[in-house]
DNA sequence: GTGTTGACAATCA
DNA sequence: CTGATTGCCAACA
């Protein structure tokens, strides 16, 4: 029909934010890693996704393969890390996250 | 249809 | 750490 779900966005998009909506606290996942357990697209059109539609769910739990935060939110991302309790193999920038303990694989 | 860019990833220097 | 390079996929001019 007619028409274009105008409130709701588009599968892909949803299915990333109900991704990230569903990482617990303490935990992260990286944009490849999104990208793997959808089984589609790649890490730059979850990246792309966070970017338009991120402002709803926890953005700062996605970050890079190599455990740094999104550019231009590190600060905003630090202050979220030490308020859950995620393992950071840095806390001072550059921002690191300790990928092998915080990362998360759905389970 | 082509070329550029991007909240990426991995490798090499 | 920085920089360059290649691979990947989609949006945009």
């Amino acid at each position: 029909m007619a028409g274009s779900d105008s409130r709701l966005v588009d599968e892909y998009s949803g299915r990333v934010l109900d991704v990230v909506d569903a990482i617990p606290p303490g935990q992260v996942m990286s944009y490849g890693d999104i990208a793997d357990y959808l089984g589609t697209g790649g890490p730059r059109q979850v990246g792309r996704v966070l970017a338009v539609y991120g402002g709803g769910v926890a953005w700062w739990r996605v970050l890079h393969a190599d455990g740094t935060p999104a550019p231009g939110h590190e600060a905003a991302a630090l202050a979220r890390y030490q308020a859950e309790g995620t393992p950071l193999r840095s806390a001072r920038p550059p921002v690191r996250v300790d990928m092998r303990r915080a990362r998360w694989s759905g389970r």
